[in-house]
DNA sequence: CTGAAAGCGCTAACAC
DNA sequence: GTGTTAGCGCTTTCAG
């Protein structure tokens, strides 16, 4: 290596352990080229800076030997690492893998990469988890649903690390929110079914702790119930981990509330669940019990009965989340919120509701 | 900062520029402790080393501005990233996402973390996106599939970059294998038809370019056809692409092959657009025709007709990679194959060929 | 157009 | 037990 005298006197020691350097290094190149590692740089990096000659030599080495400038040096340097994580609460499960997806290839398609951290479904305990993608390098982050750690928050506005509420989307929010309005989303749902004659309609709901798309599919509910001066009629399931649970929610409706001829499940995979109960149990859907999901992952049309869901454009969102880290990281400009619409699925699972009973 | 009275020149032309750090460093943390940027280190990372008062007031500045190690400065001092990335076709799929979070969850017990990027299913191709990985500072590459990129193989060995196929097992294999025997496990699957009494059998395969899991299920079908003296029926869809393929593909056997009792799917999601269609179509399942799946994703259960396929240990599998990554970072020791069972699930798309036709 | 050198944040010799 | 310092790989002034 072209170092200066003096420094080559340490150097033999502390190098020579090391059977073979298992990555060249711009030094490498460098040498190989006979040129110095300015113009290495410059060659790959501002190939118009660079005399053709001297460019199509370290172009050579470099392909030579397979070089790869290393992004942690070059990070290092730039203080830029162009890594934007994501945080959602789980991998394996289709609505969060086609958010996760969306954002990975908006990411790659713009030279940026990302960690994906999984959460759980309770918001309210990411600063951990998210300690460790930020001593990684995260230029920014974007988190599945409302942010309900304050210590993130804090941590975030104190540093000027930039984050990204995505899926939920929230009026007011100390963070921007790109998503749609569960709220809303859940009354069109609900209307919906008004509309087609069903007065008895019961939800069941996953765990609401520090999970805001089901605390705001249940106010809606609430509040629709409350309008109509009805109880609302609401069981919880722990599907977040258990496949098999919205069965038992489901004999707990029926056997407390056997008026009931629509029941909304806050999740597909919970009316998945329901219809595989409901199977067993001898009722039909949609003769007897109306069904719904949300979030119409692929599965939901091809179920027996189809099941009608929320439409939510979950790869649009994450293609717009990732964007819009991207833009911020890039100009400059500051995060903005940005309401998706939802639309309701009519399909099989639903029906006017039984004559009898 | 406290440098020499010679660099201190230099200095504060650059710096004064920066509105204020974004990010404290552990030039910060020494000021404010009082001590040197060593004993900040070694306070934080061996605490043993820093007398007990000194190690506080270290402590409490780091914790007082929130201070987070810089993984990139360390990277690049270490040469350690701890950076374990995976490929694999898909994100948005049960199967693929459930061994990514395997992989994932195991790589995060172990202090590492991982990118994931997706490949599509063509396995030939695999270079130019681990190269961005590569650059990243990724340290191992778990692969899903047998490696078909001759590039992404000379490299690895030339760089000593450790590399591992992960889901499909080779016996002989260039680079280890953690995975299963698909070959094997179609042939089981394929006798359990037999001993059912089941003679016509077909299969729809994804499209097989650079897919060493469908090759190998079509290598195992066209084998035992040819020991029975069988012209095997093979459909191929595009189902990796698009949901509703399956279907074409199953009227397209019923059409030139109405005599088939019994229909492999080689992966779930086919049998699933099978369904739709049969029930479309007026087929029944099973009576009329019998239906297999493969990799046993949690939708395979809860679908009417419940689905018969092949149950994968794919979290083990992921884990099992995971594991075997870490070990060979950490200790040198070599990466090893490992083989899977795999176990045929009999569920209710599966009875008895019909009698007449 | 090219080279020398500084320095990004960190750890690990080495010196005391 | 603590401080000083070199240097990981890279980009980018600054000279020439």
């Amino acid at each position: 290596m072209q170092q200066t005298g003096e420094k080559l006197l340490a150097k033999p020691k502390s190098q020579a352990i090391q059977a073979r350097r298992i990555r060249p290094t711009i030094h490498d190149v460098a040498k190989a080229a006979g040129v110095s590692i300015a113009t290495v740089s410059r060659a790959l990096n501002s190939p118009d800076s660079v005399r053709k000659e001297l460019r199509e030599r370290v172009v050579a080495a470099a392909d030579s030997m397979d070089y790869m400038a290393d992004s942690v040096g070059k990070a290092l340097r730039r203080q830029r690492t162009q890594i934007i994580s994501t945080m959602l609460p789980r991998l394996a499960d289709p609505l969060f893998s086609a958010v996760a997806s969306a954002i990975q290839e908006t990411l790659e398609e713009n030279g940026y990469l990302g960690f994906v951290q999984t959460s759980g479904f309770d918001n309210s305990n990411l600063f951990d988890r998210a300690k460790r993608l930020i001593e990684h390098g995260t230029e920014g982050l974007i988190i599945f649903g409302r942010i309900d750690d304050q210590r993130l928050l804090d941590y975030c506005r104190a540093h000027q690390l930039p984050l990204l509420s995505a899926y939920s989307y929230f009026e007011k929010s100390e963070v921007p929110t790109i998503g749609f309005d569960n709220y809303l989303a859940t009354r069109q749902l609900v209307e919906m079914l008004h509309t087609l004659g069903h007065s008895r309609i019961a939800m069941i709901s996953g765990s609401d702790k520090g999970n805001d798309r089901q605390q705001s599919r249940i106010r809606a509910f609430r509040d629709i119930n409350a309008e109509l001066g009805q109880e609302p009629v609401i069981e919880f399931t722990h599907m977040d981990f258990d496949m098999a649970d919205g069965g038992a929610a489901l004999r707990r409706i029926m056997e407390n509330h056997p008026e009931t001829t629509a029941l909304i499940c806050n999740r597909c995979v919970i009316a998945f669940s329901v219809m595989v109960e409901a199977r067993r149990l001898g009722i039909t859907v949609p003769e007897h019990l109306s069904l719904t999901g949300f979030d119409d992952i692929d599965y939901a049309a091809l179920f027996d009965p189809s099941l009608t869901t929320v439409a939510v454009p979950s790869e649009k969102i994450g293609r717009a989340a990732a964007k819009a880290m991207i833009a911020r990281l890039e100009t400059g400009a500051p995060l903005g919120s940005r309401r998706f619409e939802t639309e309701v699925i009519l399909r099989r699972s639903v029906a006017r509701p039984r004559t009898t009973a």
